[in-house]
DNA sequence: GCTAGGTTAATTTTT
DNA sequence: TTAACCTAGC
């Protein structure tokens, strides 16, 4: 955009302000009181405390319109961060259908690594980087990781490079560097995790590299230690405005509370609520603390729901209402009152997806709940990955179009990463994360020794992998199939290196790289429909190189877009997990699975104690809230877990949910049906039965379904433990224990210390030889010694203090 | 250097 | 149960 066009929007939008001092601007229109607040309120620090289905994005972009409309900010003024392309996309096109053009000269739309990107870009070299660095992606930071890792020589498999990729993301996510990680944490792999994660970072300032962590750690670090630099920010971005201010970790909010120091015009919009992302380092204290952190800040409460009738969001509510600590709001609704929520109980996982599939048949055909609805309006939400398999089995028997959301990205696919690795050699051959994935894919005939080979002949002479291998073929290192495989890797890169300098048509010569490496050749060799997929998916990469003016340019933006919105025009019905449906809603949702250790997970409780409880509520919260019509929350009895049967008790959640909206189905002749409290009771001769009496009795022969019909508040209750005692005992026999001892639950995770004797399903009787996070070291009575996960033992201790 | 068979461990996911 | 990863043998 031209100076003079600048100047011309900036006009436009004083003329603008002027206008709407008379009449309401447009933006303003149908805004609600509360929004209208959160719109108007532009000094100063705000907390936009904006309920499920409240209508934030419609206020956050309103606002922008207003700081623009009323000339208290120009667009290149106002920094607005999202966490997702989605979100940043989805704001950005609204405000497009309010500002036109405007938009465009909003630099600081973005996410928080786009606009990371941004800053670091410009003051790279205050971090010791070029400005031209590459940023890594996972896939790249974990291949890192294990060369670093080789260099300590620490056993691969009591620390694997995943773990310590993960030590290193949560670290960055705290905003601690290598020398501020504090003494307690310092303990971790081996007591060496902080001389490991600075020689990370040494590794990525000499591949002039950035990971994810980076790119808001770096901005951190560089605000803090330039505070000219950070000076010149509060002049150029005078209002910040943040979406899912909940789901911010400790980076991130550094990085906001720098940038607000000064004038303090901060908006922060979210919902504590909806905080279910603290396992990947989200703060919900964050939120929690804004009016601490921001004195006189005002404070928001969007609580008109525009989304689901009365019964959902009186459900919704009343399972929340569960939650400590909370900032409270109270959603209300215009809505008709509409259907209670339905809850039903099954037999098994299997019988869940088979009355859900006819569930949707009927619903498609009206002949429940009213009006017919299309598939698309109709989706599934699950906590974890694995329980969609058993829905994908049922649709496609009985022929349901469905589609997943989630699963691999387009980005992540290997075939597109390979791709993408020749295309980053091309344009630099230095780049070695790039030239390792390659440079035997196709298969060159260059192993592992012919590698090692190179990288040696690199180290010594200091120079990057590629110049390595040639040094190594020129000095005779290599021979027979390496040499010829490496010789003609090494002359096609630098022919290609060279066709980028030259300027050559970049999409062509994209095409050419593909051919010419026998990559494209590669899977057209394997007449597989995977094969064909990929390189479908191939194709689809090559043309989306069109958009951009040259490879750099399209390699800088994947970097950061890593989403894959496939748009379907077929209906389907949605199937996705709970995570991945925040922020989105339908006319009617299905909520299976919910049982205790599946919903809330086990792992989670074990792991965060109350604190995990609570996120797994708000997943609930966040579950129900997604619908606007219809919720049907169901749970199974049985369900295979790891290849094992076992019995399963109805969530905890279930007990939550008022009786007044919801109404408890009870399909004829299997259940004699019950509420929350009550399992089903079955036909099959188990029966709801009081605290102190659990019928452990096998039932169906020797299936191993263990009738286990129970209250779910039995977890404290002397006979629950004594279930568990006798689980143990019968064992072997096919009766299956819990993973974990629910003595978890209303506190910390169990705990395991050295010494303490432990149950495993499988191994048996053991004793604890060391612990790490939730991995443990257990000398087996029989099975000898072996790592596990501590989801998996149940103490062992005070055994005979049950009595039977 | 590749492949087959054994071992291992098992949420949630964005950038 | 199963999928990913590793190791041993060709």
């Amino acid at each position: 955009m031209t100076e003079a066009t600048k100047k011309a929007q900036g006009l436009a939008g004083r003329a603008m302000a002027a206008a709407s001092a008379g009449a309401r601007a447009s933006y303003m229109q149908g805004l609600n009181e509360p929004q209208r607040a959160a719109v108007e309120t532009l000094d100063g620090a705000v907390l936009m405390l904006a309920g499920a289905g409240t209508g934030k994005t419609r206020a956050l972009t309103a606002r922008i319109a207003h700081l623009i409309a009323t000339g208290t900010a120009r667009p290149n003024e106002i920094l607005a961060v999202t966490f997702t392309n989605k979100a940043a996309r989805e704001m950005k096109h609204r405000l497009g259908a309010l500002l036109g053009e405007q938009v465009e000269g909003m630099p600081w739309l973005g996410t928080f690594h786009a606009i990371g990107v941004k800053l670091l870009r410009r003051h790279a070299e205050l971090v010791g980087l070029k400005p031209s660095f590459t940023i890594l992606d996972s896939d790249d930071q974990l291949r890192l990781i294990k060369q670093v890792l080789g260099a300590f020589n620490l056993d691969e498999k009591r620390w694997p490079p995943r773990a310590m990729a993960s030590l290193i993301d949560q670290w960055k996510n705290r905003a601690w560097r290598p020398e501020s990680v504090p003494a307690g944490e310092a303990h971790a792999f081996d007591n060496r995790g902080t001389e490991i994660y600075a020689a990370y970072q040494e590794r990525l300032k000499t591949l002039n590299a950035c990971d994810f962590g980076d790119l808001l750690l770096h901005p951190v670090t560089i605000f803090q230690a330039n505070p000219d630099v950070l000076a010149q920010y509060h002049r150029w971005l005078r209002y910040i405005l943040v979406d899912e201010y909940q789901d911010t970790n400790v980076a991130q909010y550094l990085f906001l509370r720098l940038l607000a120091q000064g004038h303090g015009n901060i908006c922060c919009v979210g919902d504590d609520d909806q905080s279910i992302y603290g396992w990947r380092g989200a703060e919900v204290g964050n939120i929690l603390r804004f009016e601490r952190d921001f004195p006189g800040a005002a404070v928001i409460r969007l609580e008109q729901n525009y989304r689901s009738t009365p019964h959902i969001l009186a459900a919704a509510g009343a399972v929340i209402a569960a939650n400590q600590g909370r900032l409270g709001k109270t959603l209300w609704t215009e809505m008709p009152e509409g259907e209670k929520l339905r809850l039903i109980g099954h037999w098994d996982g299997e019988e869940e997806a088979r009355w859900i599939g006819d569930e949707i048949e009927a619903l498609e055909r009206g002949t429940r709940g009213g009006k017919p609805l299309s598939r698309d309006e109709i989706a599934i939400l699950v906590r974890a990955g694995h329980q969609m398999r058993a829905f994908e089995d049922r649709f496609l028997t009985i022929g349901l179009p469905y589609r997943v959301i989630g699963g691999p990205r387009f980005y992540e696919r290997q075939e597109i990463r390979d791709a993408m690795a020749y295309f980053r050699l091309a344009v630099s051959p230095a780049d070695d994360l790039a030239f390792e994935r390659v440079v035997n894919v196709p298969r060159r005939g260059i192993g592992d020794k012919a590698l090692q080979t190179v990288q040696r002949a690199a180290r010594d002479a200091g120079v990057p992998l590629m110049q390595g291998a040639a040094l190594a073929l020129r000095d005779g290192l290599m021979k027979g199939k390496a040499a010829s495989g490496l010789r003609g890797f090494i002359e096609d890169a630098s022919r290609w290196h060279d066709a980028v300098r030259a300027g050559v048509n970049h999409v062509e010569l994209a095409g050419r790289m593909l051919d010419e490496s026998g990559y494209t050749a590669m899977w057209q060799a394997e007449r597989t429909p995977e094969a064909e997929g990929r390189l479908e998916n191939l194709k689809e990469l090559v043309k989306a190189l069109e958009e951009f003016d040259n490879l750099q340019g399209f390699l800088e933006h994947v970097a950061l877009i890593m989403d894959n919105e496939s748009e379907d025009a077929a209906e389907k019905v949605t199937l996705m997990t709970l995570h991945a449906a925040k922020g989105l809603e339908f006319p009617a949702v299905f909520l299976p699975g919910w049982e205790d250790g599946l919903f809330p997970s086990q792992r989670s409780m074990d792991e965060s104690g109350l604190k995990g409880l609570e996120e797994e509520r708000r997943l609930a919260y966040v579950g129900i809230t997604r619908a606007e019509r219809l919720c049907l929350i169901s749970f199974a009895a049985n369900r295979r877990v790891f290849g094992q049967w076992q019995s399963q008790l109805p969530s905890r959640f279930i007990d939550e949910l008022p009786e007044d909206h919801v109404e408890v189905l009870t399909p004829p002749g299997l259940y004699g049906g019950g509420f929350g409290a009550a399992a089903p009771a079955r036909g099959t001769g188990r029966q709801h039965v009081g605290d102190d009496v659990i019928d452990a009795e096998t039932v169906g022969g020797d299936d191993g379904l263990e009738s286990r019909a129970a209250r779910a508040d039995v977890y404290a209750s002397p006979g629950w433990r004594r279930l568990q005692a006798h689980s143990r005992q019968v064992a072997g026999a096919g009766a299956v224990p819990r993973p974990a001892a629910p003595t978890a639950q209303g506190g910390n995770g169990v705990i395991f210390h050295p010494g303490e004797r432990v149950f495993h399903q499988r191994f048996g009787m053991g004793t604890v030889h060391m612990v790490d996070g939730d991995k443990l070291a257990v000398a087996f009575d029989r099975a000898g010694e072996k790592h596990v996960i501590a989801r998996f033992l149940t103490s062992a201790e005070g055994i005979d203090d049950v009595p039977f």
